[in-house]
DNA sequence: CGACTACATCGACGAATGTCAATGGATAAG
DNA sequence: CTTATCCATTGACATTCGTCGATGTAGTCG
C-alpha cells in the first residue's frame, strides 16, 4: 500500500490551469527529453558555446573542427543533432556552412526548468 | 583556409571575466552534459514533474511507479540516475523513500541555456 | 570540361543506456 | 526469530550513441 494516496490533483473545477499543479503528459515529456538529449554531450555543448561566444552571431562550421578536438564528420553528425533538435540553424552559404543559435528554444527550454 | 579567422577571443588584459565571451571548457562541458543527460529521458523527465506537482514537495517512491508505468527496479534505477545528476534529494524514513527536488541545481542548469 | 574544396553520408565498431525478472538488504510488525 | 514490505542491486538483453575512415555530393575556380 501507498504511504501516501495523494497524487496528482486534477481540479475539473479549476477555471485557470494552475502554474505548477500539471505532470507532464508523455508526448510533451517525450519531445522534451529529445530536446534536453542534444544537450547531453560535451562536444555539443561546446559547439554551442563556441557559436554563443562568437561576436556575430554565426560561426562557419570550418571553424568548429579544429577547437572541438574531433574529426569533420563527428562534428557534421553532432551539428545535425543540434539542428534536427532546432537549437541551432543551418544555413549554406557558397561552400561554406553557418550556424545560428536558435534563442526562443533555449528560452523553451529553460521555462521547464522552472 | 577557414572563412573566418576570428575565433575566441581571449584578452589578458581584461580585468573581469566577460558575460558571454568566455567557451565552456571540457571539464566544464562534461559536468553539464552529465546533468542534462538525466534530464534527457521521458520517464525521468515525468518521475520530475510528478514530484514538482505534488502539494507537499516531497514524493514516496511507492507513488512513483504505478503512474511511471515502469516496473519498480526500473524506477529506482531512474531516480538514482536524477539523486547522482543532484536534481532529486533522497530521504528515507523507516520503511519508505522520499524524494525531493533541489531547486539550486535546476537553477543552475537554466543559466547555462541563457 | 576537370580539379579542388567544404560538408554530408555510409559502414562498422565498441561503449553506454533502458528495461525487467530475480535476488538481496533493511526495516517494521507479530 | 519469523514474516512481510519497500526499495536497491544484479545480470542479461536489445537498442542507441559517439567515433572515425572511406566515400559521396555540391559548390567554386580555371
Amino acid at each position: 500500500m501507498a504511504a501516501s494516496t495523494k497524487g496528482v490533483v486534477l481540479d475539473p473545477i479549476a477555471c485557470c490551469t494552475p502554474v505548477r499543479t500539471d505532470v507532464l503528459d508523455e508526448v510533451q515529456a517525450t519531445m522534451l527529453a529529445a530536446s534536453f538529449a542534444a544537450l547531453s554531450d560535451p562536444i555539443r555543448l561546446r559547439l554551442l558555446s563556441f557559436i554563443a561566444a562568437s561576436e556575430a552571431d554565426e560561426v562557419c562550421a570550418c571553424d568548429l573542427v579544429e577547437p572541438s578536438g574531433r574529426s569533420q564528420p563527428t562534428v557534421s553528425h553532432h551539428m545535425k543533432i543540434l539542428v534536427d533538435a532546432g537549437l541551432v540553424e543551418r544555413d549554406k552559404r557558397g561552400l561554406w556552412v553557418w550556424y545560428r543559435l536558435v534563442p526562443s528554444r533555449l528560452d523553451a527550454l529553460r521555462a521547464v526548468l522552472a
